[in-house]
DNA sequence: AGCACGATTAACT
DNA sequence: GTTAATCGTGCTC
């Protein structure tokens, strides 16, 4: 019988990235966090899937930032420590999850965009339960799939104790090119911020 | 206190 | 391709 290797765990799915690791601009954090684990632990249930697709949003000069009108409640994590999660809701229903960058009083962070399964796959669905190709494809639905909301704004994606985390493990085979592309759903944001490639995608 | 809008999604035509 | 859903946030009065 073929095992079913989208769910056995990775070696290293339990050792996060430092802080220190994104004390870097968002440009290039956001393209070095494709293919790695982000995992999530409630309890004894664990769910982690490869982060395929990922956006760059860099300082108060950058008109698609919502740190462009400065420090707010909102934007404050923004400008706090690298490897804290900024978790925002939008559009009266959704909840978007990014990793902070950069040091503490320069805003900067990169929205994890869409993952595919690694393991936990069943613990994912009972949020999300279809199951067809793109359920997992977009910045609420995966936060949705790993019961991410406010409750985890601001904690430490370097540790385990919020269980909430980005593992180092890269994904099996990761010799696929890096697309780049202008990042999505900034229909009102003027050039040249609109178009900025700071969209990173992996095999997608 | 009121108001316009959004780093989206699902369900339409 | 288009549009409704739905409400916290930030800005204006």
């Amino acid at each position: 019988m073929k095992p079913d290797v989208g769910q056995l765990k990775p070696e290293g799915w339990q050792q996060p990235l430092a802080s220190s690791w994104f004390e870097r601009p968002a440009t290039e954090v956001a393209p070095d966090l494709l293919g790695r684990l982000l995992v999530r632990q409630v309890g004894d249930e664990v769910a982690a899937g490869w982060i395929v697709e990922t956006e760059a949003y860099y300082g108060e000069n950058d008109l698609g930032c919502h740190a462009r009108a400065g420090m707010t409640e909102r934007t404050r994590i923004m400008y706090g420590n690298p490897g804290k999660a900024y978790i925002y809701f939008t559009y009266g229903m959704h909840w978007l999850l990014n990793a902070v960058c950069m040091p503490s009083g320069f805003p900067a962070a990169v929205l994890i965009r869409a993952i595919q399964p690694a393991f936990g796959e069943e613990w994912m669905q009972v949020r999300r339960p279809k199951r067809a190709k793109g359920w997992l494809d977009g910045p609420a639905k995966l936060c949705q799939a790993l019961e991410i909301d406010s409750r985890l704004n601001g904690c430490d994606l370097g540790l385990h104790t919020s269980g909430l985390w980005i593992a180092q493990v890269g994904r099996p085979g990761l010799d696929m090119p890096i697309g780049k592309t202008p990042r999505i759903g900034l229909n009102s944001v003027p050039e040249p911020w609109r178009s900025m490639p700071w969209r990173f995608t992996l095999g997608q």
